[in-house]
DNA sequence: AAATACCCTCTA
DNA sequence: AGAGGGTATTTC
């Protein structure tokens, strides 16, 4: 009996297509194949097989069955399970599955050797050539090793004194060394680890709670040991919230283990993406560290999933394929039956929900490891204390500054924003810089002289004239960012060195690796920061962090504002004072009354976390309820309200759900489209995913018209 | 996503 | 009539 092949490609058809199997193609569940689409051969991926019964519609046949790896049931689960829960196509969280597998391969390198031959006419370079050539390596490297020109060696490859090959880059992975022994733990710590290590084995969920320092991730390294020495085909995913990060973990990996772990995020060149990939897939990459999309790898026997820093806004996916890694993270965990474990010194609230309710074990590393003391924590009430006009660092600041550097100590200034100025207006006409088709401000950069949108991308030089009223010299820089931080900085202490670390400034893992280092180093004095070192480092004579904006985050006013800015300033103070040095903490704020403020200067997280979990509970909020929102734009705005009214008449009336909308989104524009928005909340327990699908399905996007759902949002733009 | 079918307008 | 273009539809 001939079959039928259920095929699905990577691209966002509604699903999977079914295409008849050649006669003794013997294909299985996971295989990847060429199908035909429309005029074109396309991969995909088997998702099932069944017997074709009599009359079916003629289907066209599956081309070839590719020699790429099978994708594991898992992963084809996983990704059928993420595309329901997204409300999206399935061809989309495959396409991310699946960028590995169509990636280069890494490309054979030519590498030179000594054949033992003389050379006819032996000369000085010649013989300072067979010198050099103790191993094998490329023709330009041992040029350079000798001193010598390139003709050199080429002449004596021509001649047969050096023999020309060419190396298939190395595929394997480093075993890890699970002799080896994780350093000493403290006595939290080895509770933790061994209550760690007694879950491993199945599903289940473990949140390991511990504040800044107290050692997190020598206990899930241990845990990690325990699951790959458990069995030697386990495989173990540490997923961190950001490329910045990935460098540190991977270190320490590779000290516990002596052996390098995959490593996958979008900065990994596609050469190396295919081999982790491949690794992966056959087991023979037991470690993966990487970023939200490691989770999308085709494991073959995942044991175990960390994700770091699990309250971290990045481990959310906004555009695209739309999904929050640590909730998928627990789902993949079930899937293949691994254990999950979630780390955080701020857990979200939804975790923290989980925890209390016994959904979760819940590990408390209390202690600080070593000698190290939380730092103190100070408010500085910029009402009675401001800065000078046009200054942002306060007397009391600028005091602690002068202290902590006449000790020879380090000073990280915190303020989340990059660039100069966030906003440049006209002190002419009273115009803001937009950018174009866009209500965003343009940020000025002064490093590169531009002013930049930081949602679109776009950029241009800062203008001379007022491109509105045209008035010259009238725009004004208003507000500050690191790089005018830095200037302050520098103006108050010529002498001091000083940097700053943000997404402009270090745009790749090496670079940070090299500023976290030169500052770990302690050469750096002043440090002035976004978010981007605010986590996860250890600098061990930092004593004072700065935090220039502590309100910040609680303008947008969204439902998450008192968390994220609690857990960022939590985590940015934690910075101060580790190995044997006091830290001490000051925070500039016009609001040193607000239950953020107060909770952080008390350093009392359950407090807030009670006040805010009360909060959530009454409005039905997460981690109470749950919230979905779409979004629906369009070029054209009265053709996008009609569709936006209509879309408000078919809403599907289903108890414990309520929709709120429509309603101009606060980007109202973006890239010359108007964007209107519905939020949907219901209560736990509705299957959310299922009625927005429903409600989708009752209208019909046309034209330009676009609607993405988004299920637990996190950004309210 | 990408090819193509469709449906206008414009040109000659 | 046929080219040129933007848009809607289809892809097992």
């Amino acid at each position: 009996m001939s079959r039928i092949a259920s095929v699905l490609i990577p691209m966002p058809l509604p699903e999977a297509f079914d295409y008849a199997e050649p006669e003794g193609m013997g294909l299985e569940a996971g295989d990847q194949v060429a199908v035909p689409l429309g005029p074109r051969l396309i991969r995909g991926v088997v998702t099932g097989l069944r017997d074709a019964t009599g009359g079916n519609r003629p289907l066209k046949p599956v081309a070839e069955r590719l020699d790429d790896p099978r994708l594991p049931p898992g992963t084809v689960e996983f990704v059928q399970w993420a595309a329901r829960y997204a409300v999206d196509a399935p061809g989309q969280p495959l396409a991310i599955a699946l960028r590995g597998a169509r990636a280069p391969k890494p490309r054979p390198t030519r590498v030179v050797r000594a054949t033992g031959v003389q050379p006819a006419r032996p000369t000085p370079a010649r013989a300072k050539v067979l010198a050099a050539a103790t191993r094998a390596m490329a023709p330009a490297e041992l040029a350079r090793a000798a001193g010598v020109g390139a003709g050199v060696v080429k002449g004596l490859i021509d001649e047969g004194v050096l023999a020309l090959d060419h190396v298939t880059p190395d595929a394997r992975f480093d075993v890890p060394d699970l002799t080896r022994r994780g350093p000493d733990l403290s006595a939290s710590q080895a509770a933790a680890a061994e209550a760690m290590t007694a879950g491993l084995g199945g599903f289940g969920v473990t949140l390991l709670d511990g504040v800044t320092g107290s050692g997190k991730t020598e206990v899930y390294l241990e845990a990690a040991a325990a699951a790959l020495a458990a069995d030697p085909d386990a495989q173990v995913l540490i997923l961190l919230p950001e490329i910045a990060l990935t460098q540190a973990v991977i270190a320490r990996v590779t000290a516990r283990f002596g052996a390098q772990p995959g490593e996958w995020h979008s900065d990994v060149a596609p050469p190396m993406r295919r081999k982790v990939w491949e690794g992966v897939a056959a087991g023979t990459c037991r470690i993966v560290v990487g970023a939200r999309s490691a989770l999308f790898l085709p494991f073959r026997r995942l044991k175990l999933i960390v994700v770091d820093e699990e309250h971290d806004g990045s481990f959310k996916q906004e555009d695209g394929f739309i999904y929050h890694a640590r909730d998928l993270a627990v789902v993949r965990g079930r899937i293949e039956d691994a254990a999950v474990v979630l780390a955080s010194a701020t857990p979200s609230l939804e975790s923290l929900r989980n925890a209390e309710t016994g959904r979760y074990r819940w590990l408390k590393l209390a202690a600080r490891h070593g000698t190290a003391r939380l730092p103190d924590i100070e408010l500085v009430d910029l009402r009675e204390t401001p800065p000078e006009a046009g200054r942002w660092l306060s007397p009391p600041l600028v005091a602690a500054m002068g202290e902590t550097w006449a000790r020879g100590e380090q000073t990280l200034l915190f303020l989340n924003r990059r660039g100069y100025a966030p906003l440049v207006l006209c002190k002419a006409c009273g115009e803001r810089m937009t950018a174009p088709d866009t209500d965003s401000w343009l940020v000025e950069h002064r490093y590169t002289g531009r002013l930049v949108c930081h949602l679109t991308g776009f950029s241009m030089p800062k203008p001379a004239a007022c491109p509105h009223c045209g008035a010259k010299d009238s725009l004004v820089s208003i507000g500050p960012g690191v790089e005018r931080v830095e200037e302050e900085a520098r103006a108050l202490f010529p002498d001091a060195r000083i940097a700053v670390f943000s997404s402009d400034t270090v745009f790749d893992a090496r670079e940070a690796r090299r500023l976290v280092e030169t500052m770990a180093a302690g050469d750096i004095d002043i440090l002035v920061a976004t978010q981007a070192a605010a986590k996860g480092h250890n600098f061990p004579k930092l004593t004072l962090v700065g935090v220039v904006d502590a309100d910040l985050g609680l303008r947008g006013g969204d439902l998450r504002a008192a968390e994220r800015t609690y857990q960022l300033l939590a985590q940015a103070t934690g910075r101060a004072g580790r190995a044997d040095r006091a830290g001490r903490a000051l925070l500039q704020t016009y609001a040193p009354e607000h239950a953020v403020m107060q909770a952080l200067k008390a350093q009392d997280r359950d407090a807030f976390v009670a006040a805010e979990m009360a909060e959530r509970e009454l409005a039905g909020l997460p981690p109470f309820g749950r919230l979905a929102a779409v979004i629906a734009s369009g070029p054209d705005a009265a053709q996008l309200d009609a569709f936006v009214r209509e879309m408000a008449e078919v809403a599907p009336n289903t108890p414990g759900v309520e929709v709120y909308g429509p309603a101009d989104a606060p980007l109202g524009l973006v890239r010359g489209r108007r964007r209107k928005r519905f939020l949907v909340r219901c209560d736990r327990g509705v299957d959310l995913s299922a009625y927005m699908a429903a409600w989708r399905a009752r209208v019909k996007v046309r034209g330009q018209l676009r609607v993405a759902i988004d299920i637990d949002p996190y950004s309210f733009l």
